[in-house]
DNA sequence: AACCTTCGCAACCGCAAGGAT
DNA sequence: CATCCTTGCGGTTGCGAAGGT
């Protein structure tokens, strides 16, 4: 399977790697390690461009890549982070080992993306679609608009989580602070539930509540809903624009910000369950 | 059996970010 | 500070395999 192999205008083969090749970059790669890509082909003897020896490499050829079909719990994976991440394939498969971004990018693609939406899912904002006799639209499975006055949904909660997330690890915002403006408003609580918030080195509960919206029993104690709940309180946390946060700098000053973000989010999503 | 469609996946392309000069 | 170069990322394409008619 693959592309048939040819010769560009440079004299550089392109297409479908032979077992030779392979085993001539693996071999050069062992003995010399990774280096200088552009002058990678040259030196171990190959008539490629570096740019594809490197993609050879990174999604085939190095060591501890897993290949073949996708557990359902990695396609479960998978789906949960593309909702938090979106399209960014790369910090997916960060959080996924030995599983590439391409091969990620490509069983979303072809498979996973069909069946969300065979199952009436949009898979961009990962809600159910609303088929409206007027306009189509999008509306969260548990929350209506007028149940909420900002735009809320799982995406923008997630980010709401991720600036959380980021405000917690830089210690911008206090878990205490957090906790207080959760707590002071707790509109119409019917039961309470309790988060467990991590903070790398110290662990708070965090207590949370069930909320009723417009008739409707919110079934679950998310952190989603409380934060929605509180987003007015976070003087700075107003509703931004999807991945934002991954724009800024606080959040890429280090990756570990993700794994918090991601771990606090788990503990809301297993909440939601 | 032949043809058509869909699937799966490797690899290419263009662009952007960041470092080097 | 500007320009060049390298690396990394995401979107897309090409093509054989598999499945359906």
């Amino acid at each position: 399977m693959g592309r048939t192999t040819w010769l560009d205008d440079d004299g550089l083969k392109k297409g479908e790697w032979t077992s030779e090749e392979d085993r001539i970059l693996v071999a050069y790669i062992n003995e010399y390690g990774l280096g200088d890509w552009r002058t990678l082909p040259k030196r171990a003897g190959l008539q490629r461009y570096g740019k594809s020896c490197r993609l050879r490499w990174l999604n085939y050829l190095r060591p501890g890549i897993k290949r073949g079909k996708f557990t359902p719990q990695e396609e479960d994976d998978i789906i949960r982070f593309h909702s938090l991440l979106g399209n960014r394939w790369a910090a997916i498969a960060k959080q996924m080992p030995n599983r590439t971004d391409n091969d990620i990018k490509n069983h979303w693609n072809s498979c996973l993306k069909k069946r969300l939406v065979r199952s009436g899912i949009d898979p961009m904002t990962h809600e159910p679609v609303v088929k409206a006799t007027s306009s189509s639209t999008t509306l969260s499975p548990t929350l209506t608009p007028s149940s909420c006055s900002s735009s809320f949904s799982s995406t923008s909660s997630a980010r709401l989580l991720n600036r959380l997330a980021a405000g917690i690890s830089s210690r911008k915002h206090g878990l205490d602070r957090i906790k207080n403006v959760i707590l002071s408003k707790p509109r119409q609580a019917v039961e309470e539930d309790k988060l467990m918030i991590s903070n790398n080195e110290e662990e708070e509960e965090v207590t949370g509540c069930f909320m009723e919206i417009d008739d409707n029993l919110i079934s679950t104690t998310s952190l989603d809903e409380l934060l929605c709940e509180s987003t007015t309180a976070f003087d700075d946390y107003s509703l931004v624009e999807p991945y934002d946060l991954y724009q800024s700098d606080i959040y890429h000053e280090a990756d570990d910000q993700l794994d918090l973000f991601l771990e606090i989010h788990s503990l809301g999503q297993e909440d939601l369950s």
